[in-house]
DNA sequence: TTGTATGCGTTATCAG
DNA sequence: CTGATAACGCATACAA
């Protein structure tokens, strides 16, 4: 920097002022740039960080980058923050709550300018005195979460089961002990159903339940009844996944016999054809709107819980129409 | 850091010695560390970049993370690094050739302590003085390339096609425009099919090329000989995928009249069941292999080429034995 | 072996 | 608006 300066024949201040924007006179200004290019010159960001306590990084904790909406979200949050000159340090929990907790405290002690989290632990001590936001997990008013229209897309999924002549459908998910936000998933396909005079049942299994439980229960409710179900709604496109091996097993078709819609909207290869017809989550969207919440210059006057809309794709595991 | 001192009854020096493990008197070393626990100290990462020239930090250059290979190599690249106490970052090219270099030069710039990356330019810009080690691309003997048994995995899956009943095969591949070393799988299928004295056709498409020319050469090697292919080998799963779509649309079961073998072990939803019969990379030897090579004490004595060896594994598009 | 002093590259303060 | 200077937290050469 200094070399800098002594090529544009000012004071290293001067120098210091132009990069980071700071008004100065014209003439100046002109000189330090013509310098910078010169000697290609570029700041230090250990020593900015070291002096001005910002290390332009942002801490994202996530459980993994294999299974595709994490790494979708990773992909798009890494490009929301390089767009604005961030950097993005990525923890890896593999859904351990202690590591998740470890790392909340790693990376306040690495200096992060933020934190977006994705996380299981409900008793998550969220630190003070940093910008922390999360996605799809809400724990009180002064940790703005972002998520899907989990609900809205709960009730959409039951209002195309309806379109397309279902007559009775049924909810399955899993992790039920935890109360975050595609719980809401669940609810809303309640309240669709309700709406459309829609006749279902709901099939809730707790962590860590075998998936043989999900085959007991189609059985029971395909076969053991007058009016069996066609029309299935699962809380993420994995279990509709299993849920359509199991209804093929069973010597069912997908989608003539049952229709069965997804969420997540994950596709083959990351960017081919959709695994099921599914709620899309607006991966991009979410992305944004956490990198933007986290960098806010005004973080305490954000709003606690942003729900982003979400829509329908066929995918092949319902009727084209009607 | 001179709390810590001052806590201990000992000076500045001495706090820093302990924390970088270097020899120092038993019973400072335990007064130092007891004042570290007690007062919750850290090292300022920015302060001790700034002065060490060293950040712990590793760039990792790669097209995206949507793609369920990269995805695999960035998760298990960043555990890799993450265990050896270094940060990674995450550069995304989007198979921008530009980008690629504008990267490079950038994160030089940033003070990297090593680059390791996944890149399409042919004629990229490698930068001296830095450890820069390379996935799947070799540039020149001093820049170690670490990569799949490309060639062994053509041999495998030409073989195993062999083994499992075909008369007639071939390979379908792509991006015959850059030879780097993915290229070898057909090379390696070739000498394996020579040697299982099996006749075999090559199907090699230029970058960009449509689909329907895979289709176009599918249907001539079909239905207008007399001894009709009944194996296919496809440079990538992707390949594999698309191949199995336009057999079933041709009318052709898989893999009771074609048994398709692709490359490099993708999942659904990452873990779950392959999509195909497949050649797996070693992924996460892969990645361990790159992070121990770019931070090797002694970069220049590394060797050129690392091939790490791959394996088959039945996915439901070859028949179950004979 | 331990303690002290200097400087790494920036930013910010303050007097010109 | 400019230019000199101190301080950020740490590592290290050097003196004790």
């Amino acid at each position: 920097m200094s070399d800098v300066a002594r090529e544009a024949g000012v004071a290293l201040g001067t120098v210091s002022k132009v990069i980071n924007g700071q008004p100065v006179g014209e003439s100046y200004r002109l000189r330090v740039e013509a310098a910078v290019k010169k000697l290609n010159y570029r700041v230090n960001p250990s020593a900015k960080a070291l002096k001005s306590n910002r290390t332009s990084t942002i801490a994202f904790i996530i459980p993994n980058t294999i299974a595709p909406f994490f790494a979708l979200l990773t992909h798009y949050i890494n490009m929301a923050l390089e767009k604005r000159g961030y950097k993005m340090m990525l923890c890896f929990t593999e859904y351990d709550r202690d590591r998740e907790q470890e790392y909340v405290s790693m990376v306040v002690h690495n200096r992060v300018d933020g934190i977006i989290a994705l996380t299981y632990n409900p008793k998550l001590e969220i630190p003070e005195g940093i910008p922390f936001v999360t996605i799809d997990r809400f724990f009180s008013v002064s940790v703005p979460c972002i998520a899907s229209d989990n609900f809205g897309g709960g009730q959409l999924a039951a209002k195309k089961l309806a379109e397309l002549g279902c007559h009775r459908v049924a909810c399955l998910r899993s992790g039920s002990s935890l109360t975050n936000e595609p719980s809401k998933r669940k609810d809303g396909f309640v309240s669709g159903c309700m709406e459309a005079g829609l006749p279902f049942e709901v099939c809730n299994l707790t962590d860590g339940a075998p998936l043989s439980a999900f085959e007991v229960f189609l059985r029971h409710n395909l076969f053991d009844t007058d009016t069996p179900l066609d029309g299935l709604f699962c809380g993420t496109d994995l279990m509709a996944w299993d849920a359509i091996k199991i209804l093929r097993n069973l010597g069912l078709r997908v989608p003539e016999d049952v229709q069965v819609i997804g969420f997540d909207g994950i596709r083959m290869f990351g960017d081919q054809d959709y695994i099921c017809s599914t709620i899309v989550q607006p991966v991009p969207d979410l992305a944004e709107t956490a990198v933007n919440m986290v960098l806010s210059n005004d973080f305490t006057g954000l709003p606690p819980l942003i729900c982003l809309p979400v829509r329908y794709q066929a995918g092949g595991t319902t009727r084209d129409s009607l």
